[in-house]
DNA sequence: TGCTGCATGTAACTAGTTACATGATTGT
DNA sequence: ACAATCATGTAACTAGTTACATGCAGCA
């Protein structure tokens, strides 16, 4: 899903500045994907020129300024149109299982230190998970809730994959020869 | 990994034109990613100016001719450096979760049609795995056969994550309010 | 006659990233 | 004194995609 569909989704809900999204996406999805505001505010500036959303000016003290945007008709429109098309084939580009089909031109040594190095930061996916989960618990809609659920178990599974993974190097003793 | 050190570990074994790696590499990554020509040509031009490769036209008669490319000793060099690097987190865009995470928004028939849609695709990638193995079998070695194995598991993790998620779905009766 | 395979390459485009620039307020 | 949070935005860059252009050989 592109960024302008995603954020088409977050304003159906409810008004947001470009900061807000950042936030609401780092919550939905952050455990497994990221969004800089420097894709985030050209994407509105883009959308708003398209008519897909509108913008106010929202005056603060004591904090900047902000821009509140605002869903359209159009807008809403354009992010039905996008839910309803098919799906493609993602690519699950894992950047062990690259390293992994070289194994052969490392020391076994290395070997060890990057599954080690790969699983630790499985481990930060986790931690994000844990630190998410009682908040979306008690705010996320029923299908928010199973899609967290499902990224929770999408972790477990990648996480227990390379588990077995690192086994089979050892027992094999491709580790140390 | 970037197509550089990709490129780069293919040539570690042999020698080979623009279009032998493609085949390559769809054989070895294929079922979860893809590499299109107009990204490894512009590479390998790089490359060669880089001095990580150098390259020979071989003139055939009946075929186009083609351009043969040999990894130097500065590639071998750098492609070590590059599986030496420390691994970052990858990013599980999954495009299935995203359109998941906004499912209030579509008709329950609509929810049913992406569900079975994206499962259908997923199909896809184990046809083309299947496809592949007794090939992968024969001729790779133990590490790109732990590869092989390593991704295989993973998209069967995605698919029965799938099945069980569309199952929730179904018992919770959301796919039909 | 038209499709598939072999083989190389360019051009225009898409979608994002990181680093930078600004600047007030609140907490340690 | 220093960092974090709120808040918006630009510029330069990276890494890729799709569509196009070319052209011969072999097969059905």
């Amino acid at each position: 899903m592109d960024i302008q569909t995603m954020i088409l989704g977050f304003l159906m809900n409810q008004d947001m500045t470009g900061y807000d999204i950042r936030q609401k996406f780092d919550m939905s999805f952050g455990f497994f994907s990221g969004l800089s505001y420097g894709s985030i505010y050209p994407a509105l500036k883009k959308m708003e020129a398209a008519g897909l959303i509108t913008s106010q000016l929202m005056i603060q003290e004591g904090a900047p300024n902000k821009k509140l945007c605002t869903i359209t008709d159009k807008g809403r429109e354009a992010f039905h149109e996008a839910m309803r098309a098919p799906l493609g084939l993602d690519k699950y580009r894992n950047s062990f299982m690259a390293r992994l089909f070289f194994f052969a031109h490392l020391e076994p040594y290395e070997r060890r230190e990057l599954a080690v190095n790969y699983m630790n930061s499985l481990d930060k996916m986790f931690e994000k998970l844990r630190e998410y989960e009682p908040v979306i618990r008690a705010y996320a809609d029923p299908f928010e809730l199973l899609c967290f659920e499902c990224g929770l178990r999408f972790a477990e599974d990648v996480m227990s994959n390379m588990q077995d993974t690192v086994k089979a190097l050892e027992e094999s003793g491709l580790d140390k020869t």
